[in-house]
RNA sequence: GGGGCCGUAGGGUAGCUUGGUUUAUCCUUCCGGCUUUGGGAGCCGGCGACGGGAGUUCGAAUCUCUCCGGCCCCA
């Protein structure tokens, strides 16, 4: 058991699972840069797999672009470099004399200007397009204020970067890319999440409009998950991203770019799934998806072990650990897998030998069932997919419990305190609608997440704004935010 | 970016107010040995620390400044 607990106090009981259940080391001096062990680097890698496979699945082909950029590209697009201006690490000087570079090397704070000096050479005609890539790439960011797997200086990402012929054909991959989103989120890692158009205000600095999921951590707060931004041709003409069409007419490409990151899945996986006991990891990210804790008895070591590697041989398939270490108890063994969020723990000891069964204790509900060993591989078959299925069950109830609707102002003001999403009419997600944001953000110290676009919903006639009275044209999500 | 708290072995702590009998407390981890294992076992022995720098002082874990790092609340 924890020290802390998840409902009680969610700060302290994430920084003791980051801890405890060794995802990372918090002693490197530097700020905002982590140090991963071994279980978080195999979670975070399982997730950057699953999702070159969606990227590959949608026809994106994979790159590796320089971690620096020259500061004469980085200002081509001026909103975007007034944006990232003030979170950009430059590198300006090099060796032991610190010989002053001719131009100062900004370290990517993400890798637009960086991939679209290329992409206007690559690019010549309509039958290069659409052109879709990626890369798995660590972004640099300078922030004030961080914490692990949520905030950092160093954010472990994948950014995709796509460019069509027409503003159609790029507007239709903000949908792709919510449909990602969806897959991976959601159906693989359990992890519901609400699909928003985000409001002029708070789009990503350089676009024309940004969309995002945001899921729900279990202390109310939204946090936003992959997010998709439509540039229209802001940058393609900034950079000179230009085709022939079919017309021999020269045109600027429509592009858009999508960017999950699985170090901020961590985040979500930690706070979403984890209970009071630890992380619960599904068995497609667990390191080890089953630990067979061997029950020593003094002089029946060997047949158990023996035993413990005939079950593991059973479930060969899967990534099984014996933790034979003599020096522990099977008590205390528990408890560090437990912890750690091993999916499925096995224990066998001499009465199972005799029974040719294993005791089968799922991590998700703590249930412990005694299964015949012909029967195991099957059991364990149907608890893979169980434990994903619970996981998302209890997540999508909590999810939904917490959205909740407000017609008043003191209404919304009463159901922010509570925390989780308030859904509310509101005057306008396009600037105009910034002063009531403004509002709410300083009266409420909530935001404005934007309207659904993973779900249609009118506006009904007649509404009003919830802060200002005026005509509403949109239906919004208020939540305090990570 | 604003505010608050904090930094003593690998982890957690006592000591700091009032500078000096401190050879720096206790628990845990770790190492060696014995013993034990179905929900954090026990005994014996051992290793291991005052975040960095500067200052005040006869003397600094203790006071001052500064840097680095961490946590919490808010933006």
């Amino acid at each position: 058991m924890l020290e802390n607990k998840k409902g009680d106090n969610f700060s302290e009981w994430y920084s003791e699972i980051i801890k405890k259940a060794e995802l990372a080391d918090l002693r490197y001096n530097v700020q905002g840069f982590l140090v991963h062990r071994w279980w978080s680097t195999f979670i975070m890698k399982k997730m950057f797999e699953m999702y070159k496979k969606e990227f590959e699945r949608t026809g994106h082909k994979e790159v590796m672009f320089p971690l620096l950029i020259p500061k004469s590209n980085f200002v081509k697009e001026a909103d975007h470099a007034e944006g990232f201006g003030a979170q950009v690490f430059w590198v300006t000087e090099a060796g032991t004399r610190h010989k002053k570079l001719e131009e100062p090397l900004g370290i990517r704070p993400t890798s637009e200007t960086a991939m679209y000096t290329m992409y206007s050479y690559w690019i010549r005609s309509w039958r290069d397009l659409p052109f879709k890539r990626y890369q798995e790439a660590n972004v640099y960011r300078y922030e004030p204020t961080t914490r692990p797997f949520l905030r950092g200086r160093e954010f472990f990402f994948l950014e995709a970067h796509n460019v069509f012929e027409t503003k159609e054909e790029a507007e239709a991959q903000i949908l792709e890319d919510m449909e990602m989103s969806k897959n991976v989120l959601y159906k693989e890692l359990g992890m519901p999440f609400l699909g928003f158009k985000r409001p002029q205000w708070d789009k990503f600095a350089g676009s024309v409009y940004t969309c995002a999921a945001d899921t729900l951590s279990p202390d109310g707060r939204a946090l936003q998950q992959p997010s998709s931004h439509f540039y229209g041709q802001n940058f393609s003409k900034a950079f000179g991203i230009k085709f022939k069409d079919e017309k021999k007419k020269d045109k600027y490409g429509w592009q858009t770019t999508y960017g999950p990151a699985p170090w901020r899945f961590m985040a979500s996986i930690i706070s979403i799934h984890g209970d009071n006991k630890g992380l619960i990891l599904p068995f497609s990210l667990a390191p080890y998806q089953i630990v067979i804790i061997p029950i020593f008895f003094k002089g029946k070591e060997k047949g158990v072990l023996k035993e413990c590697k005939k079950v593991a041989k059973l479930l060969k398939k899967y990534r099984v650990h014996i933790d034979d270490r003599p020096e522990y108890t099977a008590g205390s063994k528990y408890h560090d897998w437990e912890i750690k969020g091993v999916p499925v723990r096995i224990e066998i000891g001499p009465q199972d030998i005799k029974k040719k069964q294993a005791v089968v204790v799922r991590r998700d509900t703590s249930k412990k069932h005694a299964i015949k060993q012909k029967d195991l591989l099957k059991h364990i078959k149907k608890l893979e997919k169980e434990i994903l299925d619970t996981l998302r069950t209890r997540a999508e109830k909590n999810l939904k419990q917490n959205i909740r609707s407000a017609n008043t102002y003191s209404e919304l003001k009463n159901k922010i305190r509570k925390g989780g999403f308030i859904k509310v009419n509101f005057c306008s997600i396009d600037l105009n609608g910034e002063k009531c944001a403004e509002k709410i953000k300083e009266e409420l110290q909530a935001e404005v997440r934007g309207e659904r676009i993973d779900k249609r919903e009118k506006i009904k006639p007649g509404s009003k704004c919830v802060i200002c009275g005026k005509k509403a044209s949109h239906v919004v999500y208020i939540a305090k935010q990570y």
